[in-house]
RNA sequence: GCCCAGGUGGUGGAAUUGGUAGACACGCAGGUCUCAGAAGCCUGUGCCGCGAGGUGUGCGGGUUCGAGUCCCGCCCUGGGCACCA
């Protein structure tokens, strides 16, 4: 036999909904709405030119089921998509085509949009957004100019890493190992002048509002980490050598200041001429040579082996006025703290090792508490354990921790230091030397256009003015009014950048030499005569544009009011839609955009442009799909899976199914390509049992509800639960798993009643949402289905009268009975003993004990 | 080196959080239907053993009537950080 049914036809089912879907308007968010809201967000893609991989609509599958059953529970959601489309692969294509990344970008996003609506997901279109569209850059643009205004953007001379291969700057993210990660080409250090973001304010907010969030602990505790908070105090060390100030360390022992044998200054210290002494010059210099050459990389890689060089100076120890080295090391890096330390090779690992190679006096100035009076062994050097102090007059005996706070306040006491607090987190750096970006809405004038301007009072700026100094001209920053943005990309002829490392829009000297007119925006050539009137002066543009992390600090918020010209998004909107309810990405983002979002909210927040200081409540990072040999998909292995193939031989649900079923959401799971056939085969059952030969209803299904056995709607009520429950839990796999039980049952089974068909249709629907709205008209409900209401599962069908007991003999399965509900230990006992299997093993024996777990477990313990 | 997650059949995974280990699915074997095949359906399938039975959740200990689950010590895999003073 063929098959009594017409046959399952995912081909033909698939695109007719979604042209009904799209028609209808089915998945539009509702403006005013007296349902409550539910917000549910994928991280919006990049849209390359490979198309979607299998590991794209993972996490989009898991919340269109979400936001589907969300509908069905009667909430109002918002589910929306949009492109993140700024990039380095754009550029590169156009600096080898020729092409305007504008072009490339389309494209690839006409490709993305159609790979997405083949899978059926219940995407609000009308809500679209696209980060390199004007009409959402300028708001990019307008939030700069808000954090310009507030001094949290400034510019900086920065060592950035330089492609000479790719002609570009890359972020730290886009270097492995000292190459670049596209291309694999040798990268160098270079000092360019960089745009920087003063994130470095919000550490601490940062860091302690991450406490209220409902996101993975390892999230979490990756920007703690990065975050990098500890606290000490800074100390003042006053130095031998005339006419210089104090030498300024952060310690977070300060207790330990009574061991400090020596100093270190970074390589980079700008101490470090000042204190070398003659006789020492050359050796010096010749290390800070050598520190110089090395990379990052091996600086690090020669991690274990110290090495430095004593300037010839010395410091005074501000407690006990002891005569301390000066030592130059780059084991003390420039980039955190002071660039200096107190070194106290006692009770710190790597002073320790340094002192060692360079015989410096090691001071022991911690003891084991009990060391004294136990007479346990003498701690082994470096000790960083706890204990008391010694050897440190006047505070001999103290605890380390009170010793800490009585030190710290005798410093601060005495003008020689205080308590402080140190981040790792440092200022991000925030411009490209790019085309594809978002221009940066500034321009240069000089010291006097800059005076006037401000005099002027017409123009917004920051307290402390934004400059920088080139060939020994002072150049100011002066934004670009607000109700003139969005400033657009001019067009250029090469989108490489210039050989001295500075952006391909500084070629395009017509759009950077301007006369610039700051209270209107205004500009015109520089080439032409300056326009008459009030204000003018000459500037030019910053060539530099945004990172790509730019466009994805603020893009959910646009999405609440995608088409607003007044605001990024009017504040009703904004407090009706409020923040995601659940956003959903991959864990590769757990800092650095979940960090920068962070961040301009915050500043939104702060400036009464948001009613809300946290971004994203509630956080859940998809797994990674593997290749089938159990590799990353990549194009070099050749292990890639297109959405598309399987699309075409299986179909979407079949596909969405498979890629909940594969296991839990947020493993790492291999492609497995004949697993894909188990889910399609349930999807095929499920379809033979409801549809009849004529492609009506199936003669199983019936109007008369008493025909339906017991089991089955017991099976069902236990379904519903079951579902129910892992879908808030965003357990997919489970909840596959119980239908694929529910549909085994029901092949089984005679009869089912029409209205149990339906309930498990509709708990299909999220997860295969085609051949459920086609089986739900079939059985004659009113397309969409997730307008009607989610079924709710009857408690009283679950309970049953009888309960099954394991018995144990020992603890060791000895077999089962099946008893009244209600019996107590008493009756279990009684009903072991007719059992003649279980009974057997306790002849002859004496009961020691019996424990019973009702409904579980009886354990008779013998002797 | 430090921090985190994880290790369960031939495979992907499940296990009510201390109570029948292996749900569901893939694969495999046998059967049914068929001229034949595909699909479907039925049965079996952790390992050892003909069997009774034994044994089994990375390894070694421990707690408990009872441990995949809790504790201690290792090993391995994946992720993050890495001279952060």
């Amino acid at each position: 036999m063929a098959t009594h049914s017409k046959d399952y036809d995912h081909s033909s089912i698939e695109p007719r909904w979604q042209s009904f879907w799209a028609d209808n308007g089915a998945f539009r968010a509702e403006e005013a709405s007296p349902k409550p809201k539910y917000y549910v967000l994928d991280m919006f893609p990049y849209p390359s030119g490979a198309g979607l991989h299998v590991g794209h609509p993972e996490g989009y599958t898991a919340t269109d089921i979400l936001s589907r059953y969300k509908r069905a529970q009667g909430f109002n959601v918002l589910h929306p998509i949009g492109w993140d489309a700024f990039g380095l692969p754009a550029e590169q294509h156009a600096v080898k085509t020729g092409t305007h990344p504008a072009t490339n970008t389309e494209a690839n996003i006409n490709n993305f949009r159609r790979q997405i609506k083949a899978l059926g997901f219940s995407y609000d279109w009308d809500r679209e957004i696209n980060t390199t569209d004007p009409q959402y850059f300028r708001w990019t643009q307008w939030i700069f100019l808000q954090l310009f205004k507030r001094g949290l953007a400034y510019v900086d001379e920065r060592p950035v890493w330089w492609c000479p291969a790719l002609k570009t700057v890359l972020a730290n993210e886009e270097v492995v190992d000292g190459k670049s990660e596209r291309g694999n080409h040798p990268v160098e250090r270079r000092a360019l002048r960089q745009w920087v973001l003063r994130i470095t304010a919000y550490a601490e907010r940062l860091l302690a509002d991450l406490e209220g969030l409902d996101w993975p602990d390892s999230t979490k505790r990756m920007q703690q980490a990065w975050i990098g908070r500890s606290e000490g105090a800074e100390v003042h060390f006053g130095l031998e050598k005339a006419g210089l100030e104090d030498l300024v360390v952060f310690t977070t022992r300060p207790d330990t200041l009574l061991g400090a044998t020596f100093m270190v200054i970074a390589p980079e210290h700008p101490y470090v001429d000042k204190l070398t002494t003659l006789e020492r010059r050359a050796d010096v210099e010749a290390y800070r040579q050598q520190a110089a050459a090395k990379s990052d990389l091996e600086r690090t890689d020669l991690a274990k082996d110290k090495s430095g060089v004593f300037s010839g100076s010395f410091a005074i120890n501000p407690i006990n006025g002891h005569r301390v080295p000066i030592w130059i090391a780059d084991y003390v890096l420039m980039g955190y703290g002071t660039g200096a330390i107190m070194a106290v090779p006692a009770h710190d690992e790597r002073d320790f090792k340094f002192a060692q190679k360079y015989q410096i006096p090691v001071v022991q100035v911690i003891e084991p508490s009990d060391y004294s009076s136990n007479g346990v062994a003498r701690p082994e050097l470096p000790y960083v354990g706890d204990g008391a102090l010694v050897h440190s007059e006047g505070y001999s005996g103290l605890h380390w921790s009170e010793a800490k706070k009585k030190i710290t306040a005798d410093l601060t006491a005495q003008g020689k230091g205080k308590a402080t607090i140190n981040y790792k987190l440092h200022d991000w750096l925030f411009s490209r030397q790019r085309y594809w970006g978002e221009p940066i809405p500034i321009v240069w004038v000089n010291a006097q256009d800059y005076a006037s301007i401000k005099e002027s009072g017409q123009v917004e700026l920051p307290a402390d003015p934004v400059s920088y100094e080139q060939d020994g001209v002072a150049h100011f920053a002066v934004p670009v009014p607000d109700d003139t943005l969005p400033l657009e990309l001019p067009e250029v002829e090469s989108y490489l950048p210039s050989d001295s490392g500075e952006s391909p829009l500084a070629n395009s000297t017509s759009w950077v030499d301007i006369w610039f007119n700051p209270a209107s925006g205004a500009s015109i050539l520089a080439s032409v005569e300056c326009p008459s009137g009030e204000g003018w002066v000459r500037a030019h543009r910053e060539t530099n544009t945004m990172p790509q992390w730019a466009g994805s600090c603020w893009y959910f918020l646009r999405y609440v009011d995608p088409a607003n010209r007044s605001a990024i998004a009017s504040q009703e909107t904004l407090k009706y839609w409020g923040t995601p309810d659940l956003y959903v990405g991959g864990a590769e983002h757990a800092v650095l955009h979940l960090l920068y979002a962070r961040f301009w909210h915050k500043v939104l927040f702060d400036i009464g442009v948001l009613p809300h200081d946290e971004p994203f409540q509630k956080l859940f990072h998809q797994g990674i799909i593997l290749g089938e040999d159990g590799e990353k998909m990549s194009k070099n292995r050749g292990n890639v899976v297109s959405p598309d193939t399987i699309v075409e031989s299986h179909g979407a649900d079949t596909l969405r199914l498979y890629l909940m079923f594969l296991g839990p959401l947020e493993a790492m799971k291999p492609w497995n390509p004949r697993g894909i056939e188990g889910v399609h085969r349930f999807l095929m059952k499920v379809w033979r049992e409801f549809v009849g030969e004529s492609g009506g209803v199936s003669e199983k299904v019936s109007s008369v509800s008493s025909e339906e056995s017991a089991e089955l709607t017991k099976t069902l009520h236990e379904t519903i639960n079951k579902v129910t429950d892992d879908v808030e839990n965003l357990r997919f796999n489970t909840a596959i798993s119980q239908m694929m039980i529910f549909a085994n049952t029901l092949q089984k089974s005679a009869k089912i009643s029409e209205t149990s068909a339906r309930s498990f249709v509709q708990l299909l629907a999220p997860f295969a949402p085609h051949i459920s709205e086609e089986l739900w008209q079939i059985l004659g409900g009113r397309a969409p289905i997730q307008v009607h209401p989610w079924p709710e599962f009857n408690p009283s069908l679950l309970v049953s009268d009888t309960q099954k007991l394991v018995v144990q003999i020992n603890g060791k399965r000895r077999g089962e009975i099946v008893i009244p509900a209600s019996a107590d230990e008493v009756a279990a006992m009684n009903a072991v003993k007719t059992k003649e299997s279980i009974a057997s093993y306790l002849t002859g024996a004496t009961i020691r004990r019996v424990v019973y777990v009702k409904g579980r477990i009886l354990n008779i313990v013998i002797a």
